[in-house]
DNA sequence: CGATACTTTGAGTTTCTTCAACGATCGTGG
DNA sequence: CCACGATCGTTGAAGAAACTCAAAGTATCG
């Protein structure tokens, strides 16, 4: 969280076995560790990122210390394009993550693929809209928990690498009651909690109904 | 709401006083009555738009009916691309609307063009969030005015062409809550109400604080 | 001018939040 | 390896913000 150091940074080949979304060209990989500041709100957009392993968190601040969480990343997830010269908002990596780190010149060249990712990230935003401006506590949850296995590959155990706090700050609820709700989805049998960070989805059914 | 009929469409020169967003070519001009729909959620994706004059909703239905509008779209922006093949959502006039209508070649044509607006799309939709997701009411609303006023320069005399419902639609809100908060702003005299639809920003100051 | 749709206002209810305390987990150092 | 502190998560009780239901007021359109 308050990580003031430089990730650690090796070049690397072009021919990893990273996925680079059909992105060439040499790149970095840098890792952070967890709770380490990837960019800031005000920094200038120079690079972009694709997660190797671990997870990433982008979030806004109020004035008065509330969160939103806009958006988690996860392996093999791309984040750090805006659409102004400086973010907007703060990236940190929420576990020990490792990211392959794209230069602007490298980006440029492959707008192609930069618009599909910029299309694919407005409609997840639209589509977190409808959960956050409509749906209640419950709603919020089973579509989160569907949407995390959902980006799997539909995986039905689920490591959650963010807090409790963090999945509040993204549905817009409080840490309460997201604990209450999965509590509540525990004794429904929807869900079971070998801890609180390993989700096994039981009635995956159950739970699509729920987000609606 | 529930116009089956086609838009009146008429064929376009390129010249046209209408500012293209630097997109050329012969274009379509086509008005639609207030309520009409412009696509459905299915549809598949083949224009994009440019409100001439008017305006329009961009919203998802829930299988209850709940409703949630994801964007306003106001004289001179453009709406209507999306990520996949098919919309996910439904656009419709809002009052007696015309639109400059491009089709799928002119677009990838521009693709330069279409990134900028999909990150700012992007964008849009994220600022949005914080604002559902971490604000009040009555910050909602406040925030709600100031962005209407700034896209318009910054005028202080808005002439709002949704309807209450919209607006609670937009910022996840009752009808009721929204007409209540505009009350109590009027009160407090940092709004005044010509009628419901026509709102006079009197301490735009006061606004930006409420809306954070 | 009347019918219809939209908006406002009031009263009671619900959901979620806030505040508080307790329990569990994790990492560190003795 | 265990003890300790710190962080994280859960649970309960009371409160608040927004919702629902209801009705009256106002604008709009044919």
């Amino acid at each position: 969280m308050y990580a003031a150091s430089q990730p650690k940074e090796q070049s690397f080949p072009q021919s990893d076995s990273i996925a680079t979304a059909g992105i060439p060209g040499p790149h970095l990989v840098a890792t952070y560790r967890s709770g380490q500041e990837i960019y800031a709100e005000g920094d200038a957009v120079e690079k972009c990122y694709q997660v190797a392993t671990g997870a990433v968190r982008v979030y806004r601040l109020l004035s008065d210390g509330r969160r939103q969480v806009v958006s988690f990343h996860l392996a093999g997830e791309m984040f750090g394009f805006e659409a102004g010269a400086t973010h907007r908002f703060f990236a940190e990596a929420i576990t020990e993550t490792r990211l392959a780190v794209f230069g602007r010149r490298p980006m440029q060249e492959h707008s192609r693929e930069l618009l599909a990712l910029a299309l694919a990230g407005m409609a997840r935003a639209q589509e977190h809209l409808l959960v956050i401006g409509r749906q209640c506590a419950v709603e919020r949850i089973a579509a989160f928990l569907l949407d995390l296995s959902n980006r799997q590959g539909g995986i039905r155990q689920l490591r959650l690498p963010m807090s409790r706090q963090d999945i509040a700050d993204y549905l817009g609820l409080t840490i309460e009651t997201v604990s209450r709700v999965m509590t509540k989805l525990k004794d429904r049998s929807v869900i079971a909690l070998r801890d609180a960070r390993t989700v096994d989805i039981m009635r995956p059914d159950a739970l699509r109904s729920l987000s609606n």
